[in-house]
DNA sequence: TTCGGGATGTTATACTATTACGGCTAAGTA
DNA sequence: TACTTAGCCGTAATAGTATAACATCCCGAA
């Protein structure tokens, strides 16, 4: 059985980091630091500061198996497809539920957007807001809308 | 002499938001809430607690005065050329200072990318981090970096 | 064995943001 | 005029997010 790039990822860290993972994976929605030490049974498993979970978090954002959501202060698992790569978050207001993105060509064109007031670009964070496919076909009365 | 729309926007707002607004503009680097209640001298001009702040940039906000930094937690002016358009916010690592550079292209060309899977487009937030043009020649040691 | 460094545990604190409630004032209206 | 209501502002309390500082343990290198 060939090791995937996330197991091998996972292969690092410790068993609690790993945990930590495994929750923010199992989510539908983005966690919070605090939704992972509170409402999940993390603090079952012997963590029990957040200074631990940060230090989870960190990891696991180093080894690019999660994102922040800025705009939520909340971790979602990276999807599969762009773990070297640049992504788009989009964040549906309706479920909650958020979206990884791959966007290669995306960053592409912001180099090139940004070029010479910009040179030094080295992290790249687009996060999106409005309504995912799902809310949009199920509930009528939302539709799409314009960038603001 | 013709009124710009920053000037007739700020029309509407009390002198204490007007404040907040002349703060921040007049910041080379992005303030945060206690920035502005605690180190300028907003307490002097009757703010005493945070609602007080948090009040004056919502109305800031929702005016497209402002923009926040989701990723510091603060807030910078916005440029003039942008006022009703999308933007992409470039932070400096080294200075501490943003650019809000005008991305009505960029943000197009998201609407693309994401089509199908986010029909419900309504906000759209771009953050960059890296060196800018002026840190980026000043000190040789930084160079130009790929997005990771 | 001893030293040093990295991971982990623990406590405290800093930083960011909102809720809740009460008073004041201005505009509308019986 | 008196009443009402809605919005703005003041104040206090609290919720939510993140880090600092320091102790401890464990393991590998000298």
């Amino acid at each position: 059985m060939q090791e995937t790039p996330k197991e091998s990822k996972l292969a690092k860290v410790s068993p609690k980091t790993r945990k930590v993972f495994e929750f923010i994976e199992s989510s539908k929605s983005p966690l919070g630091a605090y939704d992972l030490l509170n409402d999940q049974n993390l603090r079952a498993i012997g963590f029990k500061a957040p200074t631990q979970i940060y230090r989870a978090l960190k990891q696991l954002l180093d080894l690019r198996l999660i994102h922040k959501v800025e705009s939520l202060n909340a971790f979602v698992a990276c999807c599969k497809e762009h773990e070297k790569g640049p992504s788009i978050l989009a964040i549906c207001d309706n479920c909650g539920q958020v979206q990884d993105i791959p966007a290669e060509d995306l960053a592409a064109q912001v180099k090139r957007e940004v070029g010479k007031k910009f040179p030094g670009l080295k992290e790249l964070n687009i996060e999106l807001k409005g309504v995912c496919e799902d809310c949009t076909s199920e509930d009528s009365e939302v539709q799409a809308a314009t960038v603001s």
